[in-house]
This record gives C-alpha cells, structure tokens and sequence, in this order.
DNA sequence: TAAGCGTTCCCCCGCTCGGGGGAGGCGGCT
DNA sequence: AGCCGCCTCCCCCGAGCGGGGGAACGCTTA
C-alpha cells in the first residue's frame, strides 16, 4: 500500500505517518504541505491513496483533490478534516474524493478507513452522512401542496420542456385548458413565467435531474 | 434505548435482540414481521431506533420507514439489508431513513450502528457511500464543453429564472447582446425555448437543485 | 338546496420571446 | 497582414405566452 501524506502541518504529517507505517506493507511514499505540491508529487510517486487534508495555504485539498482525480491518476483521495464543518463535505464529494473524515480518528478506524477507500469503496463521518441524506430527503418533503393533481400533471410536462400545444395534445385537453391550469400554476408558486415554474420544479425536489430520462 | 426490530424472518429477530440485548440499558420493546405492523408497533412503543429490514412480505420496509418518519415519530430508522444491492439506498435515504447497513455486520458494529442513528447522526456502509458520491460527481463532468464563457453566464442567469432584460441589467449588457448570447445558447444546446435551456442545464449537471438559493 | 372546488373550454389584448437578417471592435492564430 | 471566434449592439417580424375577463359541467360538502 503506497500512501501520500499531505497537510500543512509537519506534526500532523509525521503523526499519520506513524500511523500508517505501523502497517506492516504499507509505506508513505511522499508528503506535501500544499495542493500544488502534492499534486506533483501523486502524478510521481503513484500512490494507492492520499490523505489529504482541506485547509492548506495556496491551492487547498479540494482543488488538489480535483486536479488529481481529473489527472486519472488511480489514487484514491481520503479528505481530512480537523472539525465536523459540513461545508466542505459536497466540495469534496464534488471533486471526486473517496472518503470525507475527520483527522482526530481513533488509530484503528483511520487505517481502516484507508483499507475501504484502497479497497475502491467509499467512507463519511456520520455528521457528513447526515448532511447527505438530508440533502437527499430534505426537498422531498417540499410538495407544492396546493397543486390539484391536474395542475400537478401540467407542472411535469413544463418541465419536461413542452409547449402548451404540446401539453394539450398529450393530455387530450385543448390549448385554453392547458393556459388555465398554468396561470394557475403561476400563481400559485408566485413565479412569473414558465421557466420559473420548471425551476422551482427542480428545487423543490417535485422533479427531480434524471426523472424524465427514458 | 428502546429498539424496534422488524424482520420477518424470526430466525433473525431473534439473533439481533440477542445482539442488542447484550448492551446494558438496551430492550427491544417490539418486534413486526411485516411493514404494517412495524408502523403501528413504533406508534404504540415509541422507540429510539428501529431496525428495518427491506425485503418483506405485504408493507415493504421501505414504504414502512415513509410512514413512520411521516407520521412526526422520533424513532431514528436504521435500514438493514442481506446484500449489497445499491438499488435500495436511494429509495430509503427519500424514505427519510437515518442509516443503511448489511445485516449481517459484526455484532460491535452493528451496535455502534445504532448508537450512531440514536444520537441524531447517520451512516451508510461504504459500498453505498460509493454510489451516493458518485451520484454527486458523476453529473459534474457533464459540462457543456461549446458554450463560451459568457454563454455561461447567461445560462446560469437563465436557470436563475431572469428575463432578457434582468439578464441584461444585472450582466451590464445590452438586451440585444443578451438575446444574441441566449439564441446561441438555444442553437448549441439543440433546444427550442429559455425553459428547455434550463432544463438542459438542470438535468447536465450544469447546475444542481440548492445552487443559487441566496 | 346551495355553495364550493376542480376541470374543461372560450374571447381579447399586450408583450416578451425567438428567428431572421446584419455590423463593428477586439484578441488570438496562422 | 489576414483570418476567425467572441462579445457587443441594432433592425424587423411573427408566434407563443401571460393576464384579464367569463362560463359550463360534475363532484363533494355544508
């Protein structure tokens, strides 16, 4: 198991390594102190796995992790954090990292979490989780509740882009009935336009990216 | 901690309450077989976590965990399953389920499972925090690679739900250069109308439900 | 029975939008 | 120098869209 090892802190980066040397087979293979250098140093020493940590001065962990990952480099990138800030979580999801935990992890667990992401598998600590499955449920509960199912099933085809002829026709009804139901649309979700309607569509969760897709 | 189990195998009732019992301050406070009588034994024995298997026969688990998470109950829902089937994890992270692990984990782990959910957090086993991620990073590289840099601009204030003449304002441009970026926009992304831009850029990747909410 | 709501259909009007032209300046590339 | 792509701005025009009315029918509810 090859390991890079990149933080800004060369205590923190001795204290991994300690570590993860204590593996037997695993070795640490280059360290860096910023997402620059670490870069340089993945695309030479091709490790298995990199830690890397988020807060770094010049080019920070994510966008290190981003440029590694965009590389096509087969290292897996395992994101360190000192504090639980779920802010950095959907960045770091968001440019490819394997695993999102925190630094200050019992010994055992962070080895662990190393063998899961070498292992071509994925880890977040639970407050992450969390966040992501709120991020999943969260809008689902949002439900455009005073829409009549006709309404409803209008709001679907504008946001599948159709025009109002077109709605008409694959709902069987005429071009008036359909311009009814969307002023009513319109009204009701306070927007101006159809286009407005289709985007707090989406950010409600009542569509979803991917729904309509054959 | 007051736990919920709901299995309708009783072989595997009965192995994880002889799991759960072992921990001090630990009861299981109920048993279902069966989604229905999963939602009401939660409704009668308010626990603090329930252990929900999917695959049952009638009420589903997934079905069974919208209920109860409807129904404003504090019970922290812990998914279990048998295999390592990714289908699942999506439908119940919707579901509003707090966890999602195999059933057949370590009794340790399987404990810190629970305690995990019962203290407000969440975890998925790491071959379904694979899959989540990459259903965060896998739209990313979607990119509209033939838009400019001003086109993109123009169709994120598009997505923003703004009319040529907001666009115009807020970009510092005339509403004439703005209809010349929109109708290249249209001709790039091979769609009709402003509404079909956005949905493009929606269902790319290009932006994501939550971006531009102040 | 009367009231209310949802669904369907119709008219007119004003306007933004989208499509068709074009033109000038600016920077990079050959 | 020439070329080309990008950004900027301008004209005309037609069609679809949004807003304002209204009206009929069936259904549930009071």
């Amino acid at each position: 198991m090859r390991i890079v090892i990149v933080d800004d802190d060369p205590l923190v980066r001795m204290g991994l390594g300690a570590i993860l040397r204590s593996e037997p087979g695993w070795e640490v293979v280059a360290e860096a102190g910023d997402g620059a250098s670490a870069v340089a140093e993945v695309r030479r020493a091709h490790p298995d796995v990199v830690l890397m940590d988020v807060r770094m001065p010049g080019m920070d962990g994510l966008e290190a992790t981003r440029l590694i990952v965009e590389s096509g480099s087969a290292a897996k990138v395992l994101v360190l954090t000192t504090f639980e800030v779920d802010e950095y979580v959907f960045d770091a999801m968001r440019a490819g990292a394997a695993g999102f935990v925190l630094k200050r992890l019992p010994p055992t667990e962070l080895i662990e979490a190393v063998r899961v992401v070498a292992a071509g598998e994925s880890l977040l600590f639970p407050a992450s989780t969390r966040a992501v499955i709120e991020r999943f449920a969260g809008p689902e509960d949002a439900e455009l509740p005073d829409l009549t199912e006709r309404e409803q099933d209008v709001l679907r085809e504008l946001a599948r882009g159709l025009s109002n002829p077109e709605i008409a026709a694959r709902l069987f009804v005429s071009v008036e009935t359909v311009k009814s139901h969307v002023a009513a649309i319109l009204t009701k979700l306070s927007v101006r336009d159809r286009t407005q309607a289709v985007i707090v569509a989406y950010e409600s969760g009542f569509v979803r990216p991917g729904d309509g897709i054959e």
